[in-house]
RNA sequence: GCCGGCGUAGCUCAGUUGGCAGAGCAGCGCACUCGUAAUGCGCAGGUCAACGGUUCGACUCCGUUCGCCGGCUCCA
């Protein structure tokens, strides 16, 4: 007999060789339809195997590992119809990822993404067959013989990897396609009806730029239809928003093309709206207790190679020749920052020091790597360095932790905290001795758990200088962006011999943290674009409000109003062209302007205005004065945090 | 950098087998003077990304360069 013990704490006792089809049947015929595979103690099984005693769990498609079974699955049912289609493939590896999957293959004479439809076609002909996935176990030696007649020289490196590490080898067969896989999937291929491939691409066999391109075809699959074309719904939400298209179309920036690929040019809107970001950014800093300081865009060579840079980061940076001595233009901003720390002696009472800067760096991309505002070669990063005692760590990080939440709060993004650590088994690659590590990891984690915040702790993840905290920004659609970072530097202090003068007359060697908000206001901009689908919250709008007279009678009226909104302190522009007030209205609607004043015979008369609010309509005639208060109150830059 | 795709008017896109460069929107002009998401008519707008080659003839075919897009381990 084996004995099951189910999730609720139940346990009931089956025949030996009972499946895990049957134990879910015989819990409920629903549980067996969505069934895809089963875990006993932690272990996942096929729902075809035999069930072992222990704690059972049937999984679905609701389980995030369930729905990693589909796609995994549906990964095998691409391979398989590739195989059909082009009998020369040969596979890589076809792994679940976020929402989706992919299946890395050598593909002889594939004439790219226009084979998808075919391919797709073809899947949809062995989800149809309802051709079940079958598992078998192989010995090395026949794993390896196996896959060495079928000519997968992919296969045979991953088991001889396996083999190295001593696991069994098991194989997947679904109809006439095997395939290595240590699995589980789902029953059969019918359970893939709901699979949609998304693009294809190239990618270096085990992501390394020394082996072979291979073509990667991406896909996804859900449990439902409904699922599948809303999230293939998100996928053309997203592309509607994409700040590459919303950008240049809302006349905020130009990037590309003649003024050199990765570098951003500012629109009159773009500009507004950067100059209000970093309006509020300093403000906001100066309550913080921060200094504002502005370094140079270019310093000599032999402060890059004290920092460290000229060695370890040469291939990022830009170099120039300044009477014969060379120079390079700044691809971070601690230098700069360091030379103010350094400019007189630092005594134990100016601590903490906090300086700041909205500094512009360019740094060199690779060209494939550009990716509109999001990677760029020229960005402008809102540095912040802190100088304490090891003391003050504590407090400081967790200030920092506070201000960088306050931000996303502000902006409405959702956020999760990550811990990155060194990696105990080879603190021999960090700057820093590992008594100093153990010190500020702590206190990172100490801030962190002070403040009541969840966080994820990755070990290794940590940069050679010191541990981080990054915050992962999550936007309107639910993705995830690299947001905030606070990090501990071991290695500046020590390069510079950075000290302050301590209460007992001594020098102290300093500590150091580097933080970011924005990250870099290039990219910030960017996730505020598709965050709010260009509908800025109206401190922000380049453009806060438009003036559309009816006819040509209410200019004079309109101009009024405009000079008393600029007066107020509105963003504001008259539009007087001839057109009907319909076509003047959907044009500003288009624009996303927030507010819209439309003034007609009656308006000019009785000295009132007519405003509109963008996506909400007509919010009826009021007085001009009233207006702009509506305006105003609406537009009004948030003032900064209490200071608890 | 590498693999694949793309590049025609400011934008979105047609352009057949190699045979005179097209439309809608935007712009400008004229008419219209209009009440909450597109008024009508007209005009102008191009080195078909650039350079080279094949050809009687190239937007079209070939090559090179530039730019843009999808990606380049989330490890069977």
């Amino acid at each position: 007999m084996v004995k099951l013990v189910f999730p609720d704490g139940s346990s009931k006792e089956y025949a030996q060789g009972t499946t895990g089809t049957e134990v879910a049947a015989s819990i409920s015929r629903g549980l067996a339809k969505k069934a895809l595979c089963c875990s006993v103690d932690g272990v996942m099984y096929d729902l075809s195997a035999p069930v072992v005693s222990g704690a059972i769990r049937i999984i679905t498609f609701e389980d995030e590992v369930g729905a990693e079974v589909l796609r995994h699955s549906a990964s095998h049912l691409l391979a398989a119809a590739v195989r059909n289609l082009y009998p020369g493939a040969r596979f890589g590896i076809g792994p679940a990822i976020r929402d989706g999957f992919y299946y890395d293959m050598d593909i002889p004479d594939f004439p790219g993404s226009s084979a998808l439809d075919a391919i797709s076609s073809e899947m949809k002909r062995l989800v149809g067959l309802n051709i079940p996935f079958e598992r078998a176990e192989l010995s090395l030696e026949e794993a390896v013989s196996f896959f060495e007649s079928m000519g997968e020289r992919f296969k045979v490196e991953l088991i001889r990897e396996i083999g190295e590490k001593g696991e069994k080898v098991s194989i997947y067969r679904l109809g006439s396609f095997v395939d290595l896989c240590r699995g589980p999937h789902v029953p059969s291929s019918g359970y893939l009806k709901h699979t949609a491939l998304l693009s294809v691409a190239g990618a270096y066999w085990r992501g390394d730029e020394n082996n072979q391109m291979l073509t990667r075809v991406y896909g996804t699959a859900f449990d439902t239809g409904e699922a599948l074309s809303n999230h293939l719904e998100l996928l053309e939400e997203a592309k509607r928003r994409d700040h590459r298209k919303l950008g240049p179309e809302l006349g905020l920036f130009t990037i590309g093309g003649p003024g050199g690929p990765g570098l951003a040019y500012w629109l009159p809107n773009g500009a507004a709206l950067r100059e209000e970001l970093e309006g509020f950014w300093k403000e906001a800093h100066r309550r913080q207790g921060y200094k504002l300081v502005v370094t140079p865009h270019m310093a000599p060579a032999e402060l890059w190679k004290t920092s460290g840079h000229y060695d370890y980061y040469r291939e990022n940076m830009y170099f120039t020749e300044v009477e014969k001595g060379e120079y390079a233009i700044k691809p971070m901003n601690c230098p700069g920052h360091i030379i103010i720390y350094q400019n007189e002696k630092r005594s134990y009472r100016e601590l903490p020091l906090r300086l700041a800067e909205l500094g512009t760096v360019y740094r060199c991309e690779r060209s494939g790597v550009l990716h509109g505002l999001m990677r760029v070669r020229g960005f402008t990063v809102d540095d912040g360095h802190i100088f304490c005692t090891a003391d003050q760590m504590v407090s400081e990080v967790q200030g920092v932790i506070r201000f960088a939440l306050y931000f996303l709060r502000l902006f409405g993004f959702g956020y999760d905290i990550e811990l990155s650590l060194s990696d105990p088994d080879n603190m021999e690659h960090y700057a820093g001795v590992p008594e100093e590590w153990a010190k500020a990891e702590k206190a990172m984690a100490d801030a962190l758990d002070e403040m009541g915040e969840k966080y994820k702790s990755v070990l290794g993840e940590a940069a050679f200088y010191g541990p981080k905290v990054d915050i992962k920004m999550r936007d309107a659609l639910g993705r995830t962006w690299q947001g905030p970072t606070i990090q501990f530097d071991f290695n500046i202090p020590a390069r510079f011999n950075l000290t302050y003068v301590g209460d007992d007359g001594k020098e102290q060697r300093v500590y150091m943290v580097h933080r970011a908000l924005f990250g870099s206001e290039e990219r910030f901009i960017g996730n505020l674009i598709e965050h709010f689908a260009g509908n800025f919250p109206g401190w922000l709008a380049p453009v806060q409000l438009i003036i559309l007279p009816i006819t040509s009678s209410q200019h004079e009226y309109a101009r009024k109003v405009e000079i008393a909104a600029l007066e107020a302190g509105i963003r504001c522009t008259a539009d007087l062209r001839s057109g009907t007030i319909g076509y003047r209205i959907r044009e500003a609607e288009t624009r996303k302007v927030p507010f819209m004043f439309v003034l007609g015979e009656t308006e000019a008369r009785e000295g009132t205005v007519a405003p509109r609010r963008h996506g909400k309509g007509d919010l009826g005639a009021m007085s001009l004065e009233k207006a702009l208060k509506v305006v105003l109150d609406d537009c009004a830059r948030p003032s900064f945090m209490e200071r608890r």
